[in-house]
DNA sequence: AGCTGACTGGAAAACGTTTTCTTCTAAGAA
DNA sequence: TTCTTAGAAGAAAACGTTTTCCAGTCAGCT
């Protein structure tokens, strides 16, 4: 049986309440008693029960993140950064993921009703609809790179548009005429969002003949893309893959079928993840500031929490930077280390 | 203010008593109130307050999950195979990562105390020693990859000493006589077994005369060790980085340097995380089974927990894989994919 | 010396559940 | 009709805290 702080006040020899005070160093107590308590619960090796503290401070100091699936360096990314604001605001984590579709979201959602202060949300498969009557009404939420920006309550967003637009403005300024795309998996908001600013930076007529292949994120998708694209005739002179790890996939299956990267086709990705820059030739890419917008949303949401009453819609889209190193030649064709 | 049980008892006409027992499914309730309650939780959108239960359930089903930092693929595996095994079982992880020493270790496993069911803790800094003075007593804890094989708790690990071992055997088995070795960081306990590997399998005279560059387990730290190597003379014929995003860096550092891999030095890691086989030339590496790891690590708690008295102190060492690719040579020259 | 006031410490309520114990109702048998 | 009994529902305790309210004590001032 843990020792519970009625143990702690027998053995001091105060009440309960006078322990409370001490420990906690709230209300007025006399150093004297205050000495004999942290001395009792020193040796009884007291630690108050969480538990029973949030069900009367009606705080548990923990927020819950809701994840699509941890996968690879982006989470982990995305992670560091929730994980860091948090820690430095002494909050609790309570982590899940990999949920599938949005009936496992909603019941992970439900199964942490009561024990987090607020949530984070990341599931770019969710609307804010099916989030809406998943949640208690008052429990302050966070959106992370939601499809929904309709939703009555705040979103980050990463530029996926936007970045992806930049991408492909570069690629078409460095002189490249056919470029294709490897998406990310089917339904998935950033996906989307990244597919629609590959076709306007191409403008309609491009974009209804460009070649569009179908990914998942991950690096074995990348690779199967990349076989398909080291057959197609006419080869595009280059790809822009949704993000790194398929680009970094695609590029050992061209490495494989003999085609050279940047002088036979060029090469580009999304997120900037760590490796990027280490892969040969390092890899030109959108930097997503995934730290930063773990980081942000955490800080937003304890900002939601300390203050219940002013209900936040806004929405904040972080921008995007292109990082060009040597995969997609022109100005970075030299094998430079991309610091940037 | 949220929903509580006593306004669905309210709406229901009916007593609290009755509502738990409706909804909870447990104890004998008349289907027509049963319906009554079912139909005022679902008019008043209640969800029942999981801190409140746990306290008279005295379980949150919750497990605390410290671990050492966030970063890389290496940790998302990690998280992966906990996190279904504990979806699997229903319980919800608190996490925490990024403690740098021992005492902000202790502090977060203090602040999770009253608040889970049981820890799993993963911490190459930190011995079962300073463990036993965080903890309360009776909580129950499996220990991840520990130097302290000593502990009164169940701890599973990598065998780093003999994954290691096992590759450096390989890499003398292709010819190679002058192996080189890049640590991770000092004071890591995988770190440090990692070495010992290497160590063992050159035997005495060989280990002192090789050349041990210190890493930090980071693709920055693996390039920088490689732009070192690629200036000393003479050069080893091979590299053993202690783990793969340093082998990753390490081959690009080599790459730029005009030094080829496999050909003019060999090229080894440790983990195989799923990038490692798309890099060029593909890593040899050793299979650290990760997901595995934190999936057994969670079983193994999840039976403590159910039978708390049953205190195990069972230490199981995960097995490792040789797997072998083109980045050294030999019997895998040639650039397969290695689906292994 | 007596009174006032400040300050310390204790008793008890409250948080939202679950669960035990008790009470009540209704049905069936005599 | 009345007694017995089973089954359903309510009352209340319990979980371990925090915090409010109140009582008691001691010192200082008149």
């Amino acid at each position: 049986m843990a020792v519970t702080i009625k143990d702690v006040a027998l053995r001091a020899r105060v009440s309960i309440a006078s322990v409370s005070r001490a420990l906690h160093g709230t209300g007025i107590v006399t150093e004297k008693t205050r000495l004999r308590v942290e001395r009792a619960a020193r040796q009884l090796r007291y630690t108050p029960h969480g538990v029973a503290r949030s069900l009367i401070t009606r705080r548990t100091n923990t927020i819950g993140v809701l994840l699509p699936d941890i996968y690879g360096e982006y989470f982990s990314e995305l992670i560091r950064g929730i994980d860091r604001a948090a820690r430095l605001r002494g909050l609790h984590l309570l982590v899940t993921s990999s949920h599938g579709d949005a009936t496992e979201a909603s019941l992970a959602l439900r199964s942490m009703s009561g024990r987090v202060d607020g949530v984070l949300v990341m599931s770019p498969y969710v609307d804010a609809q099916l989030l809406g009557n998943a949640l208690p009404a008052a429990l302050p939420t966070v959106l992370l790179n939601t499809p929904d920006d309709t939703a009555r309550a705040p979103a980050f967003m990463i530029d996926d548009y936007g970045g992806a637009k930049a991408m492909v403005e570069h690629l078409r300024g460095l002189g490249y005429g056919n470029i294709a795309h490897i998406t990310g998996p089917e339904g998935n908001y950033e996906s989307a969002e990244r597919l629609r600013g590959f076709r306007a930076a191409l403008g309609p007529l491009r974009a209804a003949k460009a070649l569009v292949l179908p990914g998942a994120f991950t690096e074995e998708s990348g690779y199967l893309a990349g076989r398909q694209l080291a057959l197609v005739t006419p080869r595009p002179d280059a790809v822009f893959a949704a993000n790194d790890v398929m680009a970094i996939g695609c590029l050992f299956a061209l490495t494989e079928a003999g085609i050279r990267v940047p002088e036979d086709i060029a090469l580009a990705g999304f997120d900037d993840i760590p490796i990027a820059r280490f892969v040969t030739p390092p890899l030109t890419t959108v930097r997503a500031q995934t730290t930063e917008l773990g980081r942000q949303a955490l800080e937003e949401l304890a900002r939601a929490i300390e203050a219940p009453d002013t209900v936040s819609c806004m929405k904040r889209t972080l921008g995007t930077q292109l990082v060009v190193r040597a995969s997609c030649g022109g100005a970075a064709r030299s094998a430079r280390r991309g610091t940037d």
